[in-house]
DNA sequence: GTTCACATGTAACAGGTTACATGATTGG
DNA sequence: CCAATCATGTAACCTGTTACATGTGAAC
């Protein structure tokens, strides 16, 4: 169920877009953290969409900008969403390089460990501020529940990270190992 | 770097496995939770990898049973793994289809979103004590810290999940919309 | 007797990503 | 002047899934 097809539906349940913001809006924002899709795949599922009737779209040229394609979503659109989101979720999937590395610690460079669980806590700052604030500002039930639950799982992640990456850093594999057994 | 050859890797230096064993540990165990990988994807990456010089293996022949492959890293092949490790790590990625159907609630039938969350949270339940117990088994540093921190993202998923669901109970679609609008 | 667990492998297919092609305007 | 943002689209490619093919023994 959830391809981008659904995906593009979905994001112009709230309202009408264009291909870029529909990219815009998986890339970034506050419905990132479950949601990704790149151009090469939103522009072929909006074409195929249209000719299934699911959304139509208009023209709309712009001074100085390049012209742009606005979809809406029609009423058969809305029907085969709700559709989809009527049946049975698949499982959750968490793709995570960060964990592999840290679940094979003594392998891994001090440094670059280190690194990596700090670069990892500024990233989740970075979400947890960016939730915080779509917090106050979207104020649709479902958003707010969504948000909500990236917070939850992000400062989880993070009280975690902080507390307990000495145990991880202790055995770490100390700069020579690594730089000579690479080489 | 995480395709199924790196997670073939990462699974061998915990010691040696079949290919069977291999999908066992990305589809259920401690590690399930942010690594996955299917047969047709795990046996012929292994073929390749022992091509390749970075795993080798051994046949057995059992009793009832059939003939078993069974591999092992090779040096060059934990290097490969090491040098994998020690590469910047693409940022984690979520999937999540319930999520989607939370963001859109008033789109879904009050049933089926009550059961979707009941669901969610036995799951969840089921994760958490799997987890628990293999905090209490393994006493790899590195495992410990990867299943703590499965722990704490599903505990503030479930915690979320328990407090915040009548938010989104309260504005899904009352059962004869939806059922009126799929006919 | 039928389903499950063990065990390996292939082939067709689906679903995506990356890179390319094009081009104007704005801001540093 | 160079980079970034806006804006759409295609094509080659990669990676992985699902389903098929095959077979035994144990448990229910």
């Amino acid at each position: 169920m959830m391809n981008v097809r659904t995906l593009c539906l979905g994001i112009l349940f709230f309202g009408d877009a264009t291909g870029y913001e529909i990219r815009k809006s998986a890339q970034e924002g506050p419905f990132a953290h479950f949601i990704q899709a790149s151009y090469g795949a939103i522009y072929p599922a909006l074409i195929k969409l249209e000719q299934d009737g699911l959304v139509a779209s208009r023209e709309e040229r712009q001074m100085g900008k390049p012209d742009r394609k606005i979809y809406s979503l029609t009423p058969a659109g809305l029907e085969a969403f709700k559709a989809a989101l009527n049946e049975a979720p698949q499982d959750d999937v968490l793709k995570s390089e960060f964990l592999l590395i840290t679940l094979c610690a003594e392998l891994v460079d001090g440094n670059h460990l280190s690194s990596v669980i700090e670069e990892k806590l500024r990233w989740l700052d970075d979400k947890i501020a960016e939730l915080e604030h779509a917090q106050h500002c979207c104020h649709h039930a479902g958003s707010q529940f969504v948000v909500g639950y990236g917070l939850a799982m992000y400062r989880a992640k993070r009280a975690y990270l902080e507390q307990n990456r000495q145990t991880i850093e202790a055995i770490a594999a100390p700069d020579e190992t690594v730089r000579v057994a690479a080489g």
